[in-house]
DNA sequence: GCCATTTCTGATCATTTGGTCAGGTTTTTG
DNA sequence: CAAAAACCTGACCAAATGATCAGAAATGGC
C-alpha cells in the first residue's frame, strides 16, 4: 500500500545500493520507537541515535518525521497483505480456518512491532489510515464478509454474523502480539515459548469452530 | 488501586471541595489526551487546555506529568475493579458467561477512554503497571482460572485451557473500545448504534459459549 | 583521474516541552 | 473580621523538539 503522503523514500523501489540500505535501517528503527511511543510521542534523535546515524541523516533521505511514519506505516501494510490473503469461498471453512487461525498467530509472534504500531495508530483515531479504511480495506472486508456468508449459505457454518465473526479472528489472534507484556505476566513467562504459542493456537481454533458450527475432528 | 507513585493527589479521597472538583476536571481532560496520544506524546500544555486551566494549575494539583498519569491510570484500574467482578464457581457458565461479555462490551462502550489509555499503555511495555501485574493482577488472573477449571472438572463446558479463554474473553469486547475506529469503518457507520453493539453481543456469546461446550439456548 | 551526483553532518534555528516560583487572590477557620 | 490556609497564575527557565542548510566527503560513470 501507499500512502499519499510526500514520504519522499520508500514509496518507489529504486534508488543507490546506498540509499536501499540506510532507508532500512532507519525504517527499522522508527519502526521501534513508534511501536513503543507513538507518532507524537517518538522522538527523531532517539529513532537517529538507534539507527546509529546523525539526525541529520534521517532528514536526508525522509522529508520529515510525519514522511517516515508513512513510511513505516505503509510497510507494515503491505506485509499484511502479502502475508494474509487466503480465505477463498470454495475451500471448506474446517480447512481453511484453523490455518488463518495459525497464521495470524504466527504474524502476531513474528512482527509484533508491526501489530502494534497498527495498533496504536487505530487507538489514536488512524489519522493517517482514513483513506486506506475507505478505500482498499473496505473492499477486503466486504469480499471477506461474501465469503462466510458463502459458507452460510452452503450450510458450512452457523448463520453468524459476518462482520463480527472477522472482528473476533481479528482481535482474538492480535491479542498476542498487542498485550504480549500483560500475557507474558499473566503466564508468568518471558518471553513467551512455542508451547505457549501451540497451546493458544489449539484453543483458539477449538473455541472457533466449534462456536461458529464448523465441524471438525481437531480434538484438543 | 492505588499506584505506588507520588502522585500527590487522588490517592487519598480527601481534600477541600475545590481540590475535589479540579482534580477530577484535570483527570478527566488528561485521559483524553493521554488516551490520543499516549504518555510520551500528550502535552500538559494540550490537557490544560482541554480542561480550560493554566498550566501552572496542573502542576498545583498534580507533582509532574508522570505523577498526573499515575493518577489517571489508576482512577481506570479502579473503575475496571469496581464494574467487573462476578464470575464464581458454584453458578453455571451458561448464567454467568453471557452476562460477562455483555457487561464488557458495555463497559467497552461507555468507557472507551479509559480502554485505550489502558491498551496503550500496555503496548508500551506497561511500565507503570508492571508492579499491578505482578501483584493485584497474578491474584485476580489465578482466581479466575480456579473458575473455569472448576467449570471443566464439573463438566459444565470443554477441558479448554482457561488461561487462553480468558485472553480471548478479554481481547474479543475489548476490542470494540480500542479498534472502534476501525470497526465504524467496516460496517460504514459513525458512531455504532445500539444494535451494532447488540449483534456484537449475540454473536461473541453465541460463538463463545457453544464454542466452550456450554449447552445453552440462545438462539441468534 | 576528473567531474557530477549522491551521501553525509555539524552547527544552528524557532518552537515546544515539562517544570518552577514568587506573589497574588480567594476561601475557610476561629 | 482577621489570620491562616488553600488556591491561583503570569513570567520565566533549561532542555528537548522537529527542521534547515551550507559545505564537506564519498561514490560512481566515463
Amino acid at each position: 500500500m501507499i500512502l499519499t503522503l510526500a514520504s519522499h523514500g520508500s514509496d518507489r523501489p529504486c534508488g543507490g545500493r546506498i540509499r536501499q540500505k540506510n532507508e532500512e535501517l532507519i525504517i527499522r528503527a522508527a519502526e521501534e520507537e513508534f511501536a513503543l511511543h507513538g507518532f507524537k510521542g517518538a522522538s527523531m534523535q532517539k529513532i537517529a541515535d538507534r539507527a546509529a546515524l546523525p539526525k541529520a541523516n534521517l532528514h536526508y533521505y525522509f522529508k520529515n518525521k510525519l514522511g517516515l511514519y508513512a513510511a513505516v506505516l505503509s510497510q507494515v501494510i503491505d506485509l499484511w497483505d502479502h502475508s494474509l490473503n487466503e480465505l477463498t469461498a470454495d475451500l471448506h471453512p474446517r480447512d481453511v480456518l484453523p490455518n488463518y487461525i495459525a497464521e495470524k498467530i504466527r504474524f502476531s509472534r513474528e512482527y509484533p512491532l508491526a501489530s502494534r504500531l497498527f495498533a496504536k495508530e487505530i487507538i489514536s483515531g488512524a489519522p493517517l489510515l482514513k483513506a486506506y479504511f475507505e478505500d482498499d480495506y473496505a473492499k477486503w472486508f466486504s469480499s471477506r464478509i461474501a465469503v462466510f456468508q458463502a459458507w452460510i449459505d452452503q450450510g458450512k457454518m452457523d448463520p453468524i454474523d459476518p462482520e463480527h465473526l472477522i472482528f473476533l479472528l481479528w482481535s482474538s489472534t492480535q491479542h498476542y502480539a498487542d498485550f504480549g507484556v500483560q500475557i507474558e505476566s499473566a503466564l508468568g513467562r518471558s518471553p513467551l515459548a512455542d508451547h505457549d504459542f501451540d497451546k493458544a493456537t489449539r484453543t483458539l481454533t477449538h473455541i472457533l469452530l466449534k462456536g461458529c458450527g464448523v465441524d471438525s475432528s481437531t480434538p484438543l
